[in-house]
DNA sequence: TGACTTATTGTAAAAATTACTATATTTAGT
DNA sequence: ACTAAATATAGTAATTTTTACAATAAGTCA
């Protein structure tokens, strides 16, 4: 390649992918939905869900459509995390991958593997095995990436129930960001968070029940037009 | 592409390029590096310097490479922003971009035009002309992400002098963030941005001189690795 | 020198944060 | 029905940060 002048058409001789990294949260825990690889390579390897891009197809079309074929997920909103190129980061050629990620309700959708991933299921951060390819580099950065948000955009609500007590929104804050907080402080910290309290309470627990809240979209999305929203964790 | 099965070779027919938005700060305005296409398609058009990455090359490797042999600029670190895949995004064939920033002295750099790019200058982002491709968007794009940065990140100093005053600073970040500050609380708020004072002031104003200040970059590592680093806009 | 311009420091009120205390409400058990 | 236990919720006072504005200091130029 140095010595020799590379040709226009040589540069059309690369791939690229996309790299669906979805994140859930249950049981006090963020997870990532991961998938098994059922072919070469890494086969056997859980991995990040993600495959080959057509050539004709747009990134966040491909995204969701490998998402559903490997997952059986749909309408999942995803945004783009980062690109990853080395040249030796896929064995088969030269495969730069486009990493997308989404939060969702776990308990909202159901996973189902096909096409050819063997199992697909929800992995807790904490027990991450060795992936596939670089989706371990993929994963940890698109998780930064995720925890930055957070401080900033009311994006915790994707991953909770649609009503939740405040005690689960700050078990989550402090899960992602690894600290204990001050209960009486978090709620008076949470206000432009823009909730929205229910008539309704927990039910079977054996102390005295929550009052549960939602997020308030309308709400929020009227702060945002006025130029009026700002929240810092 | 829908009825056939489309072959694992088929995957690679496509190219991807890096495209380096260079910002620069001089006479109280942001400016962007752009350069003169002297080659189809788009020739004669403005555009931010970018060209297709070579199969084996690096990415980061490839955005020196390439900011260097059209503009001559060398040595310059540059970070991800994001990345461009509309299938209809290149006239040629299906061409992915990832887009690379950097924030520079424009006093620190001579630019020179060179290999297909015609001219290479500075332009307000006032007054940046119709670009070539999706080049608008990758700036306008990457803009955003400078001044996301800026709020929380000690990046300003990248692009001012090295010796500056105080009210330089201020007017960068006024001008980045299109508002004016009170002069006094602006000094205290900069508190956490590591600033070492100079024993050298301004010359040649018919005023009382400013005093000169640095970043003071090993204080400000210190901080990041004692995890002691804070600092809002 | 003194008028002028800008840099720099100071200060007091207001607002936000923090650490902590007190109280209320419900469930479970006797 | 009462009490104990657990948790929700409210309150408060000290501290820190932010804000608006005033005062002073330090140069230049005639």
């Amino acid at each position: 390649m140095s010595l020799y002048k590379i040709e226009f058409n040589d540069f059309f001789t690369s791939a690229f992918s996309v790299d669906c990294v979805i994140f859930g949260y249950s049981e006090g825990e963020i997870k990532a939905l991961l998938i098994q690889r059922g072919m070469e390579p890494f086969k056997h390897f859980w991995a990040i869900p993600g495959d080959l891009v057509y050539p004709n197809e747009d990134l966040p079309d491909a995204a969701s459509r490998i998402l559903h074929e490997l997952t059986g997920l749909s309408n999942v909103e995803m945004h783009q995390s980062h690109t990853f190129g080395s040249p030796g980061r896929h064995p088969q050629g030269r495969v730069i991958t486009i990493a997308y990620f989404a939060l969702i309700r776990i308990t909202d959708f159901e996973i189902k593997a096909s096409s050819w991933a063997e199992k697909a299921q929800w992995v807790s951060l904490n027990e991450i095995p060795a992936l596939a390819f670089d989706h371990s580099t993929i994963l940890s950065s698109t998780y930064d990436l995720l925890k930055q948000k957070l401080t900033h955009e009311p994006i915790c609500f994707e991953l909770l129930p649609v009503r939740f007590t405040l005690n689960e929104l700050q078990q989550l804050y402090e899960y992602a960001f690894n600290t204990i907080m001050d209960k009486a402080n978090f709620r008076k910290k949470i206000k432009p968070l823009h909730l929205a309290p229910l008539n309704e309470r927990q039910i079977n627990v054996k102390h005295r029940p929550a009052k549960l809240f939602k997020f308030d979209q309308p709400a929020y999305l009227t702060a945002v037009q006025e130029d009026n929203y700002q929240f810092k964790m």
